[in-house]
RNA sequence: GGCCCCUUGGUCAAGCGGUCAAGACAUCGCCCUUUCACGGCGGUAACACGAGUUCGAUUCUCGUAGGGGUCACCA
């Protein structure tokens, strides 16, 4: 058999969106599998959608994700050029030569004339007019300079059949397809057509893409059939949704690669994730490289119904990342973030950063969990309580002078130290000392959940602003 | 609407004729830590429905319902 051949082929239209990136992940991790190639393509056939930039980002998005391409518009191959726009003379000639096979064939029809054959329900279906034009009138209409663009000639009755290896066997009769245009007026082709050809000329072996060209297949096989081609493997992908009803699409913009990026996510964390929508591995991993998910990954692990993204185990699996990191390493990539905190400049961010690691799952969220350090505001009494270690406002209330008392007298103000000495307290205070850490947090935080534990906040932003805190809360406490 | 496809807990998902129907996220509870978190343990929770086939259906077939996709000079 021959070397797998895979490709990635999307349209320089805009961000990377996850859906994408999953079809690039899966057509990647399937010829790696195979020991095969992996090819981009770049589509940009259709001016109008094109968007400045997008090509770059497609390049970075597919580097920084980890998907190395073994051919490509900006490192070359032995199948290029891979920018279909700088194909249009091969797709001209493959188009007269189908229109020679039958099928296809030129067609003039004006706009307000395809727009007359829609019918009541708004569809519309080319009626294959232009079929029926001699030769000798169509040369002549051509080296008139009238425009004009090449349909595909689609048998008027009859079923198509092929095997997908992931839906099994798919039926379609021709007489649900139209005759479409494979090449533009403007002498581009259209996807339709130029899929076909730069698959079979790419030596594709195995198309892996979306769902949404499951019941068009049909008419790219008839294409390969009539030039003689072998067709290839198939392999469609269900769809990623947002809900149960609404896929997930650019329209919601915050399904691009680069917006959880920026959002503080880990590229290796979507990565895998987004590899978990729609596969699951024999052995049932989550976590899991690049590398393992090659050696484990094989198609009938992939499913068939439409799955939905879901944010908050894809923040779990970030968080597992993230705890994998070093204190280093999460120092250097939470800097940024850190840097975007009302902290900056006002205490230690390394020191910070060491709270913050077990307790971040996304890395976007490092300002609001430390802001408050900066400043303390009013917040809500009923914080205070606590039924485990017997708290409430009034608790506080007397205990907070008792502990401004014992941490004025502490010299060295770092965290074993004030933990030892306020520990000591608990009995003379008689209260658990549970209880004295949760007022203490609380007084000086003003939040239920925070970066360290009561002394280790302490020791973070000093004795005097310690006091200074507690202070501020009796007044709030009345 | 026509055609194609799909249907296991709230979500991702194992399962591929006989299982007390895995696991993960989320959720709830307990434990650990004499401080927050982390962590550990456990609970709640599912085969869309109806007919067949079969000794036996989550698993096979058909239908119904629901959902998705598609019907462009977009890909």
């Amino acid at each position: 058999m021959s070397k797998v051949r895979t490709r990635f082929a999307p349209s320089p239209t805009g961000f990377m969106h996850l859906g994408g990136l999953r079809t690039a992940l899966y057509a990647y991790l399937y010829a790696k599998a195979n020991g095969g190639d992996f090819i981009l393509r770049v589509e940009d056939t259709d001016q109008q959608r094109y968007v400045e930039g997008a090509v770059e980002l497609i390049y970075s998005s597919l580097l920084e994700s980890g998907l190395k391409y073994d051919e490509g518009p900006d490192i070359g191959g032995n199948y290029g050029p891979y920018i279909q726009s700088e194909r249009k003379h091969i797709y001209g000639e493959y188009a007269k030569k189908l229109v020679e096979l039958g099928g296809a064939y030129y067609c003039f029809c004006s706009k307000e004339r395809l727009e007359s054959l829609t019918d009541e329900n708004g569809n519309r279906k080319y009626d294959k007019h232009c079929l029926k034009l001699s030769k000798e009138e169509v040369e002549r209409r051509i080296a008139s300079g009238e425009p004009y663009v090449i349909r595909q000639n689609i048998p008027t009755e009859g079923t198509s059949s092929y095997e997908d290896l992931i839906y099994g066997r798919i039926d379609v009769d021709y007489k649900e397809l139209e005759d479409n245009v494979l090449i533009k007026s403007d002498g581009m082709p259209t996807y339709n057509f130029a899929n076909v050809i730069d698959d079979h000329l790419m030596g594709i072996t195995h198309v892996i893409r979306g769902t949404e060209y499951l019941s068009s297949t049909p008419k790219y096989n008839l294409m390969y059939d009539a030039f003689g081609w072998e067709r290839p493997v198939y392999i469609h992908l269900p769809t990623i949704m947002k809900d149960a009803t609404r896929k997930l699409s650019k329209r919601y913009g915050d399904a691009n690669f680069d917006d959880f990026v920026s959002k503080g996510y880990l590229k290796e964390a979507i990565i895998n994730y987004v590899a978990l929508l729609g596969w699951a591995p024999k052995d049932n991993s989550e976590k899991m490289t690049l590398t393992e998910m090659v050696e484990k990954f094989s198609l009938d692990g992939i499913s068939k119904s439409p799955s939905i993204f879901d944010e908050v185990k894809l923040r779990w699996l970030n968080g597992e990342y993230v705890k994998a990191l070093t204190d280093e390493e999460f120092y250097d990539i939470a800097r940024p973030f850190l840097e975007k905190s009302k902290v900056n400049g006002v205490f230690d961010l390394k020191k910070i950063a060491k709270l913050l690691h077990s307790r971040v799952d996304v890395l976007g969220e490092i300002p609001e969990k430390i802001d408050w350090l900066a400043e303390l505001t009013p917040y809500d009494l009923a914080l205070f309580d606590n039924k485990k270690n017997k708290t409430s406002a009034d608790v506080a209330r007397d205990l907070l002078p008792k502990i401004k008392e014992t941490i004025l007298a502490i010299d060295e103000f770092e965290n074993d130290k004030i933990f030892a000495t306020l520990s000591e307290k608990a009995g003379e205070f008689g209260v658990k000392s549970g209880a004295i850490f949760w007022v203490l947090r609380i007084a000086i935080t003003g939040q239920s959940v925070t970066p360290g534990g009561a002394t280790e906040l302490a020791a973070l932003i000093g004795k005097d602003e310690t006091v200074k805190r507690i202070d501020y809360s009796l007044s709030l406490l009345g």
